[in-house]
DNA sequence: CAGTGGTCTAGACCACAAG
DNA sequence: TTGTGGTCTAGACCACTGG
């Protein structure tokens, strides 16, 4: 007990909630009361619980106190890797292959998705990522040309969009959804894979301080999969 | 500038990494001299730059200094919940039944997974997971009865096999594989689609301190959709 | 209103790793 | 070796919110 470090305290306020000494919804001692158990200063219990509260093990509000999580909600972070180095991570060799490229009026949902007017010309970008020479991803992304500032100059044959995206955008923030969906004609003769085989879809929206940037549908072939830890 | 918050400095030097200020890969100053730029502390410099990094837009080392991410990771915290929160949350009413609990021989691969011996016994479980009596998800788990203490004597009438290892098994940690796969004729049976539907696939799995307690694969049909913000 | 967490400060020592 | 981030401390004031 010489030397109390705030992972010291994470650790053992860890176990007692997993020894139940703590249960589920139990309020437990204040950080000052805590300090004083541990012969630490407030600080140091503090930014414990902190990190523990983010963690979804806690949950804390000022007067009310700490609570034990009724339901531990379990948290994943996951990473969002640019897909070329997410390729040569494996070892595999990346490529990728611009297959369309043109300014038109986005379907009608696509506007209201992107708030632009409907009558706004964007620009749809169709590719196809491989590893190793084998169809990897299939990518259809719409980009707002007014959003997107530098896109009419942007030349994806070195990098991709994303890539090119992430280097030039002020990124902010945005939503993405993860589904299912089988493989259209289209997609299936991309991807190389039989009609109606099922692909892991990555739905994405990206926003800048400028308004929504992109909206991207990530079609992969099996044997992809999303990999993290908790 | 009178009262700096960690925020503060957090928003500003988010500021200058969007703004190229700093660019990519550039290294910035250290705390002390950021602490004189900003008068306030080291303590709130650090805790900004810590928080920073952690998002993925810093690199820090000590001695090396504090680097713009080269490539802005984009994280993403991922939510699992309990099913019955999940669906209750949307508004329907949970149900789930057991369709199959037994206890058997694994396969090889999954004794393999599980870190099992090869003639160690497992208790398998298939569930299906109801919303507004609608099928929602199919869950196929693998259970281990020499890390998941208490299992024989565990009823899940009440509560989902989820559910009673949350609140009975302290879990230290896990993996997550998401995919996509092509519903088989009992999945597409017990999830009312029709053969070959596209299947969002999570496969998980979880460890105590004594080991391996399950391995569980959850096939949602669609429209299901893994959603978070970035 | 009062108690709890949230944060800042100023100073100190330490751990790691680059040169 | 030495500079950088990593952390702890003791004390202070503040912000939110429950009772």
């Amino acid at each position: 007990m010489s030397q109390q470090t705030y992972r010291d305290i994470k650790d053992e306020v860890l176990r007692r909630i997993r020894a139940r000494e703590w249960g589920p919804g139990e309020l437990i001692p204040g950080e000052t009361d805590l300090a004083a158990e541990f012969g630490c200063a407030r600080a140091t219990i503090s930014r414990a619980l902190r990190e523990l509260a983010a963690d979804g093990l806690l949950e804390r509000r000022r007067k009310a106190g700490t609570r034990v999580s009724l339901t531990p909600v379990r948290r994943a972070t996951l990473d969002i890797p640019i897909t070329r180095l997410e390729v040569e991570a494996t070892g595999a060799r990346y490529d990728h292959r611009i297959l369309e490229r043109q300014r038109r009026l986005p379907p009608a949902h696509l506007a209201v998705r992107m708030q632009t007017a409907p009558d706004q010309e964007l620009v749809q970008l169709k590719s196809l990522h491989l590893a190793d020479g084998r169809p990897y991803l299939f990518e259809d992304r719409w980009l707002n040309p007014a959003t997107a500032t530098g896109l009419s100059e942007a030349r994806f044959d070195g990098q991709s969009a994303n890539e090119w995206l992430v280097r030039n955008i002020p990124v902010s923030g945005g939503e993405i959804s993860i589904h299912a969906a089988n493989a259209t004609p289209s997609e299936a003769a991309a991807l190389d894979v039989a009609d109606g085989t099922a692909l892991l879809v990555v739905d994405r929206l990206t926003r800048s301080d400028l308004g929504i940037v992109t909206i991207v549908r990530l079609a992969y072939a099996p044997p992809y999969a999303i990999r993290t830890t908790i």
